[in-house]
DNA sequence: CGTGTTTGACCGGCGC
DNA sequence: GCGCCGGTCAAACACG
């Protein structure tokens, strides 16, 4: 394994949004780094992600340890950092919300539709299939989601909030297993599932699915809350490129059907997301977030 | 005792 | 219809 990050770069899409499969290639010019022009290809995937060749993306690299960034491996203490990739609905705001309060109601159903498990032997039968009946009805939606990947020697990054684990199941050709875990705030509806590339095992993969119904994140203690959560998921609103910014040392991006949608960062805005552990898993000079109002307009898109 | 994890069974979708 | 597979359930367990 090469000692530095590679950005692999993972970009979510549903399972039958076979609109970007066809996309064959493109081309990207970032701005602020006029000869940064990358071409990308869609043409493979790992578990329903859509993978970008990374050595298509040697710039993401120089972005990511350019001058402002630092070594990541400057001390003998895991480091983590992160790059991020994902989905959103063609308008973020609106069908965010209301695709987040429709889940929750509908995983209350599937569960009571099946209980039970190993324990039924008795009249089951009738419960079984009427659980199926109603599956039947509407085909299960899913949630919008939101991969990144971060280097860490730990599994479960503190990003704030609360979480439970649910299930753990052996990935297929991976030695490493996948788990679920889900936002025990409240009746919040977020998922999210962990799991270590296989392709470099120093990376962690996490998925998102669904939005918190909760503003805050239970900070626990009040150290990491939003570390490593992407700002959609953190209910924040997405951030936005401003006049001044002159290095993108972080790339975040976010893709419909139809379009991929993109926007570099500065260094200010992405550091509360990027450093280093310490042996206590706590941060020096944490500063919130800032993520200025923001919409799709201010990403770029690959079209 | 409350909270979180482990783990085998179960469910449903999908391809053959 | 069958088997595979990803995702989920929930009892048992661990721990503070």
């Amino acid at each position: 394994m090469s000692e530095e990050f590679n950005p692999f770069y993972y970009h979510q899409t549903f399972p039958d949004d076979d609109q970007l499969h066809n996309t064959s290639g493109g081309a990207a010019t970032f701005p602020y780094s006029g000869e940064n022009t990358s071409t990308f290809s869609t043409d493979s995937s790992v578990n329903g992600l859509q993978m970008f060749d990374p050595t298509l993306y040697v710039n993401f690299t120089d972005f990511l340890h350019g001058s402002a960034g630092g070594s990541f491996k400057d001390s003998g203490k895991p480091a983590v950092e992160a790059v991020c990739g994902g989905e959103i609905p063609a308008t973020p705001n609106s069908s965010a919300s209301s695709s987040s309060t429709e889940a929750a109601p509908n995983d209350e159903n599937s569960n009571k539709g099946r209980k039970k498990g190993k324990m039924a032997e008795d009249g089951e039968e009738s419960s079984k299939k009427e659980g199926k009946a109603k599956k039947k009805k509407e085909k299960k939606q899913r949630e919008p989601r939101f991969a990144f990947m971060t280097k860490s020697e730990v599994d479960l990054l503190e990003d704030g909030y609360r979480w439970r684990k649910y299930g753990q199941k052996a990935v297929k050709n991976s030695p490493y297993p996948r788990s679920y875990y889900r936002c025990t705030t409240g009746k919040c509806p977020v998922k999210k599932r962990l799991e270590r590339s296989f392709i470099d095992p120093s990376i962690v993969i996490t998925t998102y699915e669904g939005q918190h119904n909760h503003n805050e994140p239970a900070a626990r203690r009040g150290d990491m809350a939003g570390m490593f959560a992407p700002p959609s998921m953190l209910g924040l609103p997405l951030p936005q490129l401003q006049e001044n910014q002159s290095f993108p040392q972080y790339f975040c991006s976010y893709a419909n059907s139809s379009n991929l949608y993109y926007q570099p960062q500065t260094l200010a805005q992405h550091q509360p997301q990027f450093h280093q552990f310490t042996d206590r898993g706590l941060l020096q000079d944490m500063i919130p977030p800032v993520f200025p109002n923001s919409s799709t307009e201010n990403f770029h898109i690959f079209q």
